[in-house]
DNA sequence: CGCAATTCAATTGTATGCAATTGAAATCAA
DNA sequence: TTGATTTCAATTGCATACAATTGAATTGCG
């Protein structure tokens, strides 16, 4: 009888916010996929261009502060995009220990391509504009609560 | 000036309800890490106890459906669970295709040191239940539309 | 019944994520 | 200024994720 005792509750998978989020990433991510197919692109990779085409030729750490992502995810990461000649990557000059990210003219140019796949995400939510940012801001917002614990 | 230009709006990162997703995932997950190291889990893993903590003895299938997990994720995860004495993988003698996953007496007791996380969670997350409740609701609806058009 | 189609778990290959370590470069401090 | 500390990217090792394939077992159809 001790399963369906109420002190299971919180251990009920249906209970659980953060298997809601995670689940959901995964979600998104396979709507994405056929998506990013079509631009040669994974999710993550996907993400670092986003980050490059508001602003170029930052280091790697700016990068990973952006994406929450460090250097041991990013390093490899980066070499395939370089490899797909999306982004060239050159030591700085100012100071060795940086690697900076550049847009290759091919990765500028990939913008214009990817301007569709924030449509076909939002058709695929199915949910208004309102909604989305709404739910997006308080999403964001317990992140950065999280984030904040784990500063401490 | 293109940077600024309104149809680069859509592509901003802060503005996707996707990233927002993807990294407060992560952001759960390393919260849970500390706590989840204590009871020798990765997040997938104490997933997949969750599931069986629920209902034992179910099928491989059973659980990746539980969990949007396919067999190429879920195989070597169980076996590591197995090697940890935490699971049994048996064969269905009703069903040979089918391989059931049972608790351990081992598996069984952990629970008893899981009913800790929850708590932790709720704590770091600096949220009432009452919001947690009603975020876990509108990021389950939105999955459930992702995965529906998934499915077409 | 008998064979094709389907189901299921396992396997293979690629790409994340992240902890821990390394090594080079820059900064700080005495 | 030099020696310790810190910063930064790269590397190593382990554990997901998932597409695609495989092979065994079952189901379904004629």
């Amino acid at each position: 009888m001790a399963r369906k005792h109420a002190a299971d509750l919180p251990l009920r998978l249906d209970n659980q916010l953060c298997f809601a989020v995670y689940s959901t990433a995964h979600a998104f991510n396979r709507v994405y996929k056929p998506l990013l197919d079509q631009l040669g692109l994974t999710y993550p990779q996907y993400l670092v261009m986003l980050v490059l085409w508001e602003r170029d030729g930052v280091p790697v750490k700016d990068i990973g502060e952006r994406l929450f992502l460090d250097s041991g995810t990013l390093t490899p990461l980066l070499k395939r995009l370089e490899a797909a000649e999306l982004i060239k990557r050159t030591r700085n000059a100012e100071d060795e220990r940086q690697v900076l990210i550049a847009l290759t003219p091919k990765g500028d140019a990939l913008r214009e391509k990817a301007r569709a796949v924030p449509q076909s995400i939002l058709a695929a939510s199915a949910c208004s504009i309102g909604e989305l940012v709404t739910m997006k801001n308080e999403i964001v917002a317990l992140r950065d609560k999280l984030n904040k614990v784990l500063g401490e």
